[in-house]
DNA sequence: TCGTAACTAGACAGATCTGTACAGTCAGTG
DNA sequence: CACTGACTGTACAGATCTGTCTAGTTACGA
């Protein structure tokens, strides 16, 4: 381990202000949302200069696709971590509801408010490639549960697709009545659907 | 009918400022978010002097709460509608899954962009009031699924619950999928499923 | 015909927004 | 020691935001 990354990982110095600042606009968009929150509010929890801020991203917008490619990344860990527990297509499929539960139980400031991704989205102009973006995430999620059903139900392809349709349904409208709620107990419900479903192949 | 109806139904004369406000804030948040919505955009698209905004809404916010009062009743007639034709309580389950996609299939400026509620929800503060308008219209749609349910059910009460929990978290995720993909196949696929989980009864 | 209520056009205050400019600090490295 | 690159603090430009104020118009009903 270099100096660097030494005081990169915060032991001995500051973070650098690209980490700091991805951090803190992590935290301000998901509690506030991307609109609502200015340059000026992040630089200041950042505890950061404002022109540290366009000297990594070129403009607000950049940052926010920063932070939208940030969140999908993370989730993603958050997943493969699970995965490595599972055992079978089963415990596969169930590691997508797992992964979305755990970030649910993330020490949130507001409590937890939905899926940051489709949060953003919401916010952000009709033609924008951040809308590309979370829907492609979207489209992952399903598609990573719909090989585990491929693995499951090897003799009946169609079917596995659209259970991995109807599972991501769940997955998705669970996560946003958890969002409104903010709780994770509709996540858990979610789980045990699927789980049931699974169970009744 | 008195002058004033006829004039407010549009047949003589333009309709009252309120009416046109309200209109042309369905448009214009529902497209491009509720933050990035300023108070002149509304009223020059309205075609209305910006005091007669404030003389009808004691504040953007104010206006923003009639907004979403709004989007719930308009999706109320839509199913109040479709359930009119329902001949029975499966059919009165799915028209509730109709009603969604009647409103996904609403002439859109820039397509369809998903429950505009739930997506004005994602922009507010923690604690506006607002998410708690947006979260008792999800519970009162899985509620009228669950009224349905227990006619098809009687001597079930709790897997009328639980699947009235199911569809409708199949419907709020299909409806963000929809919203991301702009049109609304997703709604219909999640109709099937719900018919198809209805028959196996 | 007169009063009233709804509405209009535009200026305005004061705050806040994104993005830029600039001069200076500081740590590590050749 | 001199240089480099990251970073700071502050001031600023120019646009845009919400909300207020005022003076004038228009239409209808008593």
């Amino acid at each position: 381990m270099t100096e660097t990354d030494a005081r990169a990982a915060g032991s001995g110095r500051r973070r650098p202000a690209r980490e700091r600042l991805l951090a803190a606009a992590a935290r301000r968009f998901y509690a506030d949302g991307v609109t609502a929150t200015g340059i000026d509010t992040i630089t200041a929890e950042a505890g950061v200069a404002k022109m540290s801020l366009y000297n990594n991203f070129s403009s607000k917008a950049d940052l926010v696709r920063a932070y939208l490619d940030a969140r999908h990344e993370e989730w993603l860990a958050l997943y493969r971590s699970r995965l490595e527990r599972a055992e079978g297509p089963r415990d596969g499929v169930l590691a997508v509801f797992d992964a979305y539960a755990d970030h649910a139980e993330s020490a949130y400031e507001h409590g937890f408010r939905g899926c940051g991704l489709l949060n953003a989205a919401a916010e952000l102009p009709a033609g924008d490639e951040g809308r590309t973006v979370v829907r492609r995430h979207k489209e992952e999620v399903e598609r990573l549960i719909a090989g585990h059903l491929e693995h499951l139900l090897p003799e009946r392809p169609n079917d596995a697709r659209t259970l991995a349709e109807h599972l991501s349904f769940l997955l998705e409208g669970a996560t946003a009545r958890a969002g409104l709620e903010g709780d994770g107990s509709r996540l858990q419900h979610a789980r045990a659907m699927a789980a049931a479903l699974l169970d009744s192949l």
